[in-house]
DNA sequence: CCGTGTGAAGCAATTCACAGCG
DNA sequence: CGCTGTGAATTGCTTCACACGG
């Protein structure tokens, strides 16, 4: 998933929680499906299925929002698309401006799914001069010189970020001092912002590498034995690092490790697979994108 | 944040909370910008500011893993990088195909940050024949009906799905059938998968949808009399129609709900609103791409 | 009688605060 | 003395189970 940032310690009374305001999108795209095909009513079971999640959860889930049901029946759909498109601010327009038009840029400039949610693009913004002008997704890209008075003139509040790593503090804090509020970051970096702005943040490869754990756990279920004892000796191997951590530098440590950790055939893998770690470039994760 | 799926109830005695798993990789990335600047070691503090997390989580995390630092002088940071790694399984290789080669494909296939976590992109798919054979990020686009081949000859068990949402769940079963058990979807679709197969979906209109709830928040705090006053006939008006709902047609209600909700001049806009929200198109809200 | 709405119980994650070790 | 590692306290989320109302 992508992650968040908690936002104030529930204001006052009609504190949503995080996670509830979270899956109030899943429902909506549930609801909006069944509207489409004219369905009257769901029941929470139903809609709970639907959005991927069970009963109890979503109907704790809407108890926030108030009694928006019928007991016996179900849910309106019409009502509750209404209703929750409105609690999350969906029944507004809301501008905004896309920074850094890569391949990822253009792809976030090109998709649907902002347009029909009440997402206007109001700009495309890159840092390259040779960008300026050039029509993505039918709207001309401009140059980030522009980018405060595109913000001012524009009232936008939102930003998306798909800059390099590199770009983004920086386009985040002119983003912030042009009246930006809220950042959708596709940059792998934190942004360090100040109080009353809200990021949240996308991270491809972070979504990959929790996978990858999970992968592993399920490879690890039907280990070999001898999986199980390289598993074993690595771990000695890196203890047994870490005790002498003091008298090595840490260059040659790591090495150690990997060197001691994999036995015989499985070691040109693993030790290139280190070495690839160690090679990748400065800053260098970077989903597309424009020269800073 | 994306967001993900639950997995087994921690197995046995060695389970990392999910939430931990989930702030491994950015740890690892703090790590690694450290590693580039040959900084020998850190504090939990400093590692937690650099990380974008307070640092009694950060010791309570790395607490789960083991005892890896040293107290009086804070974390060896090779050691932590190779410790992590290997944890999250990024010191082996994980071949991954990417289907659905539409913008957000292409995006994906030429990030960078997958290749230097251990991921290697072994495929692009694609339901269209035209794009068969064209390279996209140095790599053949192959056709969907090779599919099962490339996963079963390449042993790929990581999936990453950018296609239109409407194909989402046939590639899914497809990947499934043919051996993957994690997959990473950026369709706007909630996906069925048996038991024992991961799921993290990554919805960037969800990601917006979440920013306008909070930035929704901000603007009423400010709020003008009048702003206060309309939502408040906007309260009561909805309140209305739920009362009335079972002598009305679903539509006739939100139509009611909608006019009776906005006095005056902000009316116009609102109602434009509501309706753009219905017109919205089937399985509208694509990232991009193929066509099924 | 069925499905919502919700207190209460159960879990999981976060934060506190400090003992213990280098 | 400083910083890690961790029990204990706390907060927040999920799940259970059933009373209540249409």
């Amino acid at each position: 998933m992508a992650t968040g940032r908690t936002h104030r310690p529930a204001t006052r009374s009609r504190g949503i929680p995080e996670a509830t305001v979270a899956r109030l999108p899943l429902y909506l795209r549930a609801l909006t499906a069944l509207s489409e095909r004219s369905v009257p009513t769901v029941s929470s079971e139903e809609l709970a299925a639907a959005a991927g999640v069970n009963s109890a959860k979503l109907r704790k889930d809407f108890s926030y929002l108030g009694s928006y049901g019928t007991r016996g029946v179900g849910y309106d759909v019409e009502y509750l698309v209404y209703q929750i498109s409105r609690e999350l601010g969906l029944t507004q327009d809301w501008p905004v401006v896309i920074v850094g038009i890569g391949n990822l840029g253009a792809a976030l400039a090109n998709y649907g799914g902002f347009a029909s949610r009440g997402f206007r693009v109001a700009a495309l913004i890159d840092a390259d001069p040779a960008m300026a002008g050039k029509p993505v997704a039918g709207i001309a890209v401009q140059h980030t010189d522009e980018l405060e008075k595109i913000i001012e003139d524009n009232g936008v509040h939102i930003g998306v970020i798909a800059t390099p790593a590199g770009a983004a503090q920086q386009v985040s804090e002119r983003l912030i001092a042009a009246g930006v509020t809220s950042i959708l970051n596709f940059a792998p970096t934190v942004l360090q912002v100040p109080d009353g702005v809200d990021v949240r943040k996308v991270d491809l490869s972070i979504e990959l590498q929790i996978l990858a754990f999970h992968e592993q756990r399920k490879a690890g279920e039907e280990a070999t034995a001898e999986a199980v004892v390289a598993d074993a000796v690595a771990e000695a191997a890196a203890k047994d690092v870490k005790d002498t951590a003091a008298e090595q530098s840490a260059e040659a440590k790591r090495t150690a490790a990997a060197e001691a950790a994999v036995p015989s055939a499985a070691r040109a893998e693993a030790t290139a697979r280190t070495e690839s770690t160690d090679r990748k470039g400065p800053d260098g994760d970077v989903p597309a994108v424009m020269p800073a």
